[in-house]
DNA sequence: AAACGAGATGTTATAATGTTTCAAATCTCG
DNA sequence: CGAGATTTGAAACATTATAACATCTCGTTT
């Protein structure tokens, strides 16, 4: 049950949405929630992509497969997939990019390069621990956490060095 | 230079206001930035509503101003006070917050109480160490953090607790 | 098999948020 | 003052997201 996708490293992208798929349909079946097909194409376009997708990007994928899908369509599919654990909304983006750890609950964050759009999605423990204390130190309780940190991965660091 | 602005508190709000906008002009003057009146106006709307409020509150807001402001007027003038730091915007929100240290280079975070709407602003070392760290060991350049998080604030759970 | 009901999808329209573009006004500084 | 830069006005448009209601699908009950 662990999709390996990290961006910045070479990998076999087309096995890795497969093992995207084949995590989510485990997840869904040990949940009860149905996988259709266009929930399922939605969650393999998303994966494809390794970049944060916009609603309306993958609407037009929708529109060239020959799916005259209408934005209702798009959301609400993503709205599933967002409640069953299998894609994140990156809201400084307002994109959507596959989970890694679908199916675990755990607070992660993003590290979203600026310059080639990769995001790199981890979980960190400490930042997680010490957040609690903050929220726990004003009385206040938790839901839902956003971590996004905008920047420049090393590969694109680089090329910005020496231009 | 510090705005005492904590929701959950009582506090005397016109003072507040009227403090982060002598906050803000001190800020512009030393910056050679220029708080022009729509800025200023803005700025100050902000403040008085303690809450975030989106470009479209603002702008009609404006409107009974008997401002007739287009929306890029509202975009603009949020830009400079984000660019001064004098605002945050809310990316969970779409919407946008005074800043609590303005003039200050700071990360901060927010705890946004999904009842009542309120905003706490936070600056929390530890946090930001540990993002630090995690960018650090992905040799990933930081630039821009978001970190929000959604919950209850203390009122709100009395609230909740009982009904 | 037929009827039902819940969940999922289709469809149309619209709301909410944000940007581009170019022209006009205003300020700054020599 | 007058040239150049910054700021604002104004119209149109682009992008993102939701509301409302009709239709379909599929498993369950009778």
């Amino acid at each position: 049950m662990s999709a390996n996708a990290l961006p910045y490293r070479p990998h076999n992208h087309s096995a890795c949405v497969h093992q995207a798929l084949a995590d989510a349909r485990t997840v869904c079946a040990s949940r009860q929630a149905r996988l259709t097909p266009i929930r399922e194409r939605v969650l393999e376009l998303i994966w494809q992509s390794h970049k944060p997708l916009g609603a309306y990007d993958l609407l037009a994928v929708l529109a060239e497969d020959g799916h005259n899908a209408a934005p209702p369509t798009v959301y609400r599919a993503l709205d599933f997939l967002q409640q069953n654990g299998l894609v994140h909304r990156i809201a400084s983006l307002n994109a959507f990019t596959g989970c890694t750890h679908a199916g675990e609950n755990h607070t992660c964050l993003f590290l979203i390069c600026r310059s080639c759009r990769n995001v790199l999605e981890l979980t960190a423990p400490d930042v997680t621990h010490a957040l609690n204390k903050v929220s726990a130190a004003e009385a206040f309780t938790p839901e839902e956490t956003t971590i996004e940190v905008a920047g420049l991965c090393p590969g694109c660091k680089e090329g910005s060095d020496h231009d």
